[in-house]
DNA sequence: CTTGAGATGGCCT
DNA sequence: GGCCATCTCAAGC
């Protein structure tokens, strides 16, 4: 997986379907990836290093693609992939995955059942037990890996979450998720479509 | 099932 | 002191 030579948006939709892997001493967690974010650096009014904007706490953003940034938000962890060369400040957000290993443990760890497990990029690092130690550490290095998986049978691009007054970043289509999949957030009902159909090869 | 308001705490100015 | 790349729950449809 190359995360310095594409774009942040081809690296947000190839992670689409990507096995995300976290293993602590005692779990093994991993899950599909459904839904990701690009933010595309310092042009990018909702990226945290708009304008060049550097501080402690963007440090990771500015490493080498494939290093993890991880920051809290509301007491919830966010995890970032870094995209692009050192000093080229962008990133990939995981919102969203499918549980596949340790679901039970998750399901502990959530208090949750079902799809309310990881549909949600505060929620998808709670059930993992991934936390800011991880900070600043290039992905498959340690406890946390990226590996491929499956294939999403069609990808759908929409605004991002939660960026309002942003001007044209607002309505910028860097959100990206697998088609139909009951685990992206705020998917309604409606809208899902069953697993044969939202996967490659089912 | 869908929507909206309020609770959160760390980080920056 | 203000700003959030969120989550949960309660109320309405």
């Amino acid at each position: 997986m190359d995360y310095i030579n594409q774009s942040t948006e081809e690296i947000a939709q190839v992670l689409l379907g990507k096995k995300l892997i976290h293993k602590t001493p005692v779990h093994t967690y991993s899950g599909y990836i459904v839904e990701t974010e690009a933010y595309v650096g310092i042009e990018d009014m909702a990226c945290h290093s708009y304008a060049g904007r550097r501080t402690p706490r963007l440090e990771s953003m500015y490493k080498s693609g494939g290093t993890i940034y991880i920051y809290t938000m509301h007491t919830h962890h966010m995890l970032n992939i870094v995209t692009k060369e050192e000093g080229n400040p962008q990133a990939v957000l995981i919102r969203a995955i499918e549980p596949f290993e340790g679901i039970e443990e998750m399901e502990k760890n959530r208090q949750a059942n079902g799809v309310n497990v990881c549909n949600g990029p505060g929620k998808l690092t709670k059930a993992m037990e991934i936390t800011k130690a991880l900070n600043g550490i290039l992905i498959n290095e340690e406890s946390l890996r990226i590996v491929d998986g499956k294939v999403p049978s069609q990808i759908i691009e929409s605004p991002r979450i939660g960026i309002p007054n942003k001007e044209e970043w607002t309505l910028k289509p860097l959100r990206y998720y697998v088609k139909g999949h009951p685990c992206v957030s705020g998917m309604k009902k409606g809208e899902m479509l069953s697993a044969a159909d939202y996967w490659h090869y089912g």
